[in-house]
DNA sequence: ATATCGATTATCT
DNA sequence: GATAATCGATATG
């Protein structure tokens, strides 16, 4: 029950309310950045992994073409038809999860999808669970730098994560905030789709060395401070 | 730095 | 049977 000495950045994250979700994709994207993700631990003797959210994408329902939710609610993607803030998982390419969390209110489709965390917490842990050897801070981007490779630092899965509650510290993996503050952010193209590709629906954090798919991606669009 | 390709499975046509 | 919101390895400039 006591935490002892918590981290400093441990004992400021505060869960994110259900409301911040009930909103329209873009604006839940735009302000995810710069919010933290939290895997608690799964024991006594387990640690608790945090990272800060760096990089996501905007998927807007069943009108977005490159959207799971685009030909209509199923079986698979029902959870972005349900409550905000729960988190849609899925398998893709035989290799690799993903992480979303629904938007808008019940019924209406919509999410973000993570694609880039810098981690805090936990290190080694996410090392261990990505096979990577750690020899200097060049290796850290290979941890959490794209939406396969956070997935599986974080251990997460369809059948251990998928409609999980997001907004709940006690469902093991949930969205909090600290004191950070976001400096700049851009907006680009999403990355690794077929359609509506030329929309600018990735948000990222100006500069930040986590952020995944090179230079490419990251210019044009737009910057704010 | 950019390009190509194989891995491997849930889902839908 | 085709496709996909990816990654890592390999090849080449």
């Amino acid at each position: 029950m006591p935490q002892s000495k918590t981290l400093p950045s441990d004992r400021a994250i505060q869960p994110l309310d259900r409301s911040f979700f009930a909103r329209n994709p873009r604006r839940v994207a735009r302000e995810l950045l710069g919010k933290v993700l939290v895997r608690n631990p799964a024991d006594s003797k387990g640690t608790r992994l945090i990272a800060r959210i760096v990089e996501v994408e905007a998927y807007l329902g069943e009108k977005d073409p490159a959207a799971h939710a685009f030909a209509g609610r199923t079986l698979r993607n029902a959870v972005l038809f349900g409550p905000p803030g729960h988190a849609y998982v899925y398998f893709i390419y035989g290799n690799h999860y993903c992480l979303n969390v629904s938007c808008e209110i019940e019924g209406k489709a919509g999410s973000v999808l993570f694609r880039a965390l810098e981690p805090m917490a936990g290190i080694e842990q996410m090392a261990l669970a990505r096979g990577v050897e750690l020899h200097g801070p060049k290796d850290l981007p290979k941890l959490t730098s794209g939406p396969g490779r956070m997935a599986q630092a974080f251990g997460i899965t369809r059948g251990r994560d998928n409609e999980g509650d997001l907004t709940s510290q006690a469902n093991g993996l949930w969205i909090g905030q600290d004191s950070y503050r976001t400096r700049g952010i851009a907006v680009t193209r999403r990355i690794g789709i077929t359609h509506a590709a030329e929309m600018p629906l990735r948000y990222i954090l100006l500069g930040n060395a986590f952020v995944s798919g090179g230079a490419k991606y990251n210019r044009s669009g737009t910057a704010t401070s």
